[in-house]
DNA sequence: GCGCTAATGTACGAACTAGTACGTTAGCTA
DNA sequence: TAGCTAACGTACTAGTTCGTACATTAGCGC
């Protein structure tokens, strides 16, 4: 505390654009996911980072433009992992289970990129609105979902003749909601959605849901 | 503007602790739904009150506690209004798809609610835990499903062996998404999930989701 | 009618917060 | 190695925002 004034600079360039860039998009991440837009300080994103709050206006312009980009980089995040689905191979019923899988997976890993979402809900999606980015990438699973609920349609395994974007809505509903509203949930219900050792319970719970619906008797005109 | 002082009291008494409270209820559920905590502003509920922030301080102690006494009422409503169910006299599978019907229903005709659960999830339920009221109060709902649930699973019904709290969950998280993610989710795949047209067609989706989900064949071990 | 207290209004302050003016330097290029 | 510019730091400000000290009054109980 007192003899340390840093002399050694373990990371090597002292001057890296990118770099700083990646860190306040990092910290920032954090923040906004932590309180919310207007609860996150700018000020306490620049303490967090090896830079100062000058660079976030220098390289973002704002608050506003670094909600964006960090709303921008984390929907990013989630194209590419989707972009890596691999789940044609099978069959319509195993491939659709998989995919809500992966899909309740990514959403337990990325709680932060919940918490965003909800936060942007909140304001409207006035960010995506102005997002050249964001204006209406569709979703690389939502591509996905259209061939194998075709192809499981077709075959007559799938009775429901839904379409992928409300498929998509479905499975996301659940996995969603599990993340965004356990405090409310756990709170009022005294049940943790998010227990570790309730997670294969809920995977599979998500999983029968959706091939039920998908292949329910529809003995109904 | 010149000539107006406000001679006329329409509404009878001046002093009213009641009523203004109800009041500063009123417009800082619409404030805090509107703009998030951090984004409510308190000095905006009292100028869209007939009375002042003084008030405000008065009745309610702070910014903090007027959110948890909003939260308060606002399950108040929720509570009042799954108090009313009336759906028993129904066979079990009817009488589920009407839950959920109503549950949609609800969600539909209160999206402040809605947003107020997500701002609450956003600061970790804090106001729900500090609350004596919002304890551990269940929802009357719960029994009710209960009830249900069990009617069904002894007469063979249903297969699914769910308990209330989870199917709950899966009922509240499509009813959830649609409102609370309607934003984000028009704004990425062009799709209101809100539009009125639509309003049949989601419901009707529940519905049939849960009860497959309920009476699906369970083929497997 | 009188007094007492709950209810209310006004004006202000202290702290915070987004954003900026100004100054400095690393390190590439010619 | 000289100079130029992208990258960076410091210190400050203007405006906002929660909260409160102080002053006032309506109207109930006696």
């Amino acid at each position: 505390m007192t003899s340390v004034d840093e002399p050694a600079r373990p990371n090597g360039r002292i001057r890296d654009a990118a770099r700083t860039q990646a860190e306040i998009l990092d910290v920032a991440t954090q923040e906004f996911a932590r309180a919310g837009y207007d609860g996150a300080r700018v000020d306490e994103i620049a303490a967090r980072t090896r830079t100062t709050k000058r660079m976030i206006y220098y390289y973002f312009g704002g608050k506003e433009q670094l909600f964006t980009a960090v709303l921008e980089r984390a929907y990013g995040v989630i194209r590419e992992a989707e972009q890596k689905l691999d789940v044609e191979h099978l069959d319509p019923v195993a491939a659709i289970r998989r995919l809500a899988e992966l899909t309740f997976d990514h959403h337990e890993q990325h709680p932060d990129f919940i918490r965003l979402v909800s936060i942007e809900n909140i304001h409207g999606a006035e960010h995506i609105a102005a997002s050249e980015k964001l204006g209406r990438i569709g979703s690389p699973a939502l591509d996905v979902i259209r061939r194998i609920l075709a192809a499981g349609q077709e075959s007559g395994l799938f009775t429901a003749d839904v379409d992928a974007v409300d498929l998509h809505a479905m499975i996301s509903s659940f996995c969603f909601f599990r993340v965004a509203n356990r405090h409310t949930f756990g709170a009022l219900f005294g049940r943790d959605l998010v227990d570790p050792a309730q997670r294969e319970h809920y995977r599979t719970m998500l999983g029968d849901m959706v091939i039920a619906y998908l292949t329910a008797d529809r003995a109904t005109d």
